[in-house]
DNA sequence: ACTCTCTTGCAAATGATTTCCATTATCATT
DNA sequence: AATGATAATGGAAATCATTTGCAAGAGAGT
């Protein structure tokens, strides 16, 4: 089997500290692995505790001072919902919002043209340009 | 002229307070005609000192006491926008989303139907009932 | 291997918000 | 108006998430 590099591994985020000049060290590696896996949204404390898994000697200082210059590379998006501390997931590009269940916390993402489309035409006619912006839908199961 | 109580005065406010069971207190009148007034979205320490040039026996803590207790009751609604601390303002029933100037941290206000409505679908879809949601354009003036 | 400098772990610092607690004040009742 | 039960207050200390200072350790180009 060949060796891969499939579009979100962890290798292209390795790719972006190369490129940025930054050092891949032991824990950055594991970090970034950890977030290219993907399909949640852990929080540095769950980051944190994976990462220990895999290299014990990995600090909390180290997954926030990661997250953040990831982040300021754009390579991952930091959220910030409602109550909780932050929480991350790798950026491969592919826009979404989410939906947070609350009661069981899950996040689920969603994705809607007309919604982005409409918020363009809203800054517009405010005489805004958007940088960013965050959509967040809280609810529950619908019984 | 006749002693009115305009929709959004501080008397809504307060009556909110005395059926709840709650105190009107010196502190707490002070504060809720800061709010009252309405047309911006002060954090606790604009909230703080503002109420100090009316009664300079506030403290930080009383904001800070009565926003989570005017929250409980559904009064007032609290906006951590990105960045920042917690924002607040009077919640007189009609519901709008926010636009950020991310120069001038100006905070505009905005409604979309559409979105709104857009929002349930998705919600629907996912089997989801919303119980709250956040939307925020973060962006620049266009030149 | 050498060296320059980026990173790390740990502890201490921060910033926002909450909580503790002794004192004060509200307000229903007398 | 005085009383009393108890909610609210100010100030300090505690909490929580996150950042920062610093000495020691580790990348990576040579
Ligand atoms: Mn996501
Ligand atoms: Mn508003
Ligand atoms: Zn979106
Ligand atoms: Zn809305």
């Amino acid at each position: 089997m060949a060796e891969t590099t499939e579009p979100g591994g962890t290798s292209d985020l390795e790719a972006i500290l190369r490129e940025a000049g930054l050092r891949i060290t032991r824990q950055r590696r594991v970090i970034l692995a950890i977030l290219a896996e993907g399909g949640d949204h852990p929080d540095a404390l769950a980051l944190f505790r994976r990462a220990s898994r895999q290299d014990a000697t990995i600090s909390l200082s180290t997954v926030y001072r990661t997250m953040k210059v990831l982040e300021e590379k754009g390579a991952i998006q930091r959220h910030t919902f409602e109550g909780g501390p932050a929480r991350f997931e790798h950026a491969d590009g592919r826009h979404h919002d989410h939906l947070i269940d609350l009661d069981s916390g899950a996040v689920i993402e969603f994705r809607s043209e007309k919604i982005e489309k409409l918020q363009e035409e809203i800054a517009r006619e405010l005489g805004y340009e958007i940088v960013s912006h965050r959509l967040e839908l809280y609810g529950r199961r619908r019984k």
